[in-house]
DNA sequence: GACATCGCTTAACGCTGTAAAGTATGATGA
DNA sequence: TCATCATACTTTACAGCGTTAAGCGATGTC
């Protein structure tokens, strides 16, 4: 009996085809420009087919952030598996964070600069474990931040707060450029974003 | 004829009636669970009445962040005014913006982490010139980063510049401070603050 | 052949920001 | 003093939003 088979396949199939339509709109115009009713016109149902697959249009856009956060972990786990000193493995790590915030601005700011106030709808231990969407990724950091001080001397020894604090700097550099890139005159932005990580960086050694 | 004077009165009353309830309500709640209806219910007004006063409800905002960021540029002035070595009174600063900042989160996200497409509805020269609204509280930075590197060598030469990275590694502390703060196993809020600080500032230093 | 289930749609609710039209009040000119 | 006009405000309305409830046709089961 392919029947019942076939009907989740083409089930799974119309999820996907949501998700990927969602995935374009708010990449392209962002969440809160995107209603509910154009993702359905653009996959040709009508909209309440949408709650079918998703509970609401926060869960739509959980399921598209956790995605194209597992793409920033791919992009971070070569440069861990990359050869080079701690310290510009790390640099290099967070480079690779900021860029990736910059080419995916919709996602980074629905993720990481909007206030999710029930997340994927369990706050649950997995949600502070693995320090919700960008978990992954911040355990590389983690590992990086612990690497350089195995290596030698920093002003600090508390990794965890010292990762932290990085993430702050980094996220302060993506997150301004995003919301500000038009509207204050920026230096060349690769200056600053070299700036900002050097600094970090430094600042973080002894 | 002491009527027509009156009536400016009056009006003014009115908008300043207007500009408590909003900048109440958006403290309070946020700047988008706010809606007109609320406020014009608040000062027992019919909502379209505001439009009497305000163009829209993005103007009502930009009326009361450039309000809030004056007072965060008279704080700003206390430091400057105050005695200290540079690199000092540079940390102090930063300190001041971020407390600030974690102290007035809707304002701070609305001025700093959401994008204002047409801002106070000219773009304009005033816009580029003073950096926009808090414009004033970045002059000060400005300065207090030209003093220290006047004062001994520093890595970088480019006052604007280095500036420009402070402003966002302390952006990003607050920031992700205020939209993260329940959602993430944060180390303790003060010593993330200082570690970003102080390593930003030895950063800056040669 | 009756019945249930599944996948989807239509219609609706209560909310939003905002524009157009209407109304009352009070000053002004003849 | 009376008509006119401006001002300040309200009522009504529109188009859109996220979301829910009810309905409907096709398919699978007994």
């Amino acid at each position: 009996m392919g029947v019942t088979e076939r009907k989740v396949r083409e089930k799974a199939a119309l999820r996907q085809e949501i998700l990927a339509a969602a995935r374009e709109l708010f990449a392209k115009h962002g969440y809160e420009s995107v209603s509910m009713r154009k993702i359905a016109e653009r996959i040709e149902y009508s909209p309440t087919t949408i709650y079918l697959h998703f509970r609401d249009k926060g869960e739509l856009l959980n399921e598209i952030c956790t995605e194209t956060f597992q793409l920033l972990s791919k992009k971070l786990a070569k440069v861990v598996a990359s050869e080079g000193d701690p310290v510009d493995l790390l640099r290099r790590g967070l480079r690779v964070y900021v860029d990736f915030g910059l080419s995916h601005p919709n996602h980074y700011r629905t993720t990481f600069m909007t206030p999710h106030q029930h997340p994927p709808h369990t706050v649950s231990l997995d949600q502070k474990i693995n320090f919700g969407t960008g978990g992954q990724a911040f355990q590389y950091l983690l590992d990086a931040v612990g690497r350089v001080m195995a290596t030698g001397p920093t002003r600090q020894t508390d990794v965890m707060a010292t990762s932290q604090a990085l993430w702050m700097t980094i996220h302060g550099v993506t997150s301004l450029l995003i919301t500000k890139e038009l509207e204050f005159p920026w230096s060349d932005k690769n200056l600053l974003i070299d700036i900002a990580i050097a600094g970090a960086v430094k600042g973080l050694l002894r």
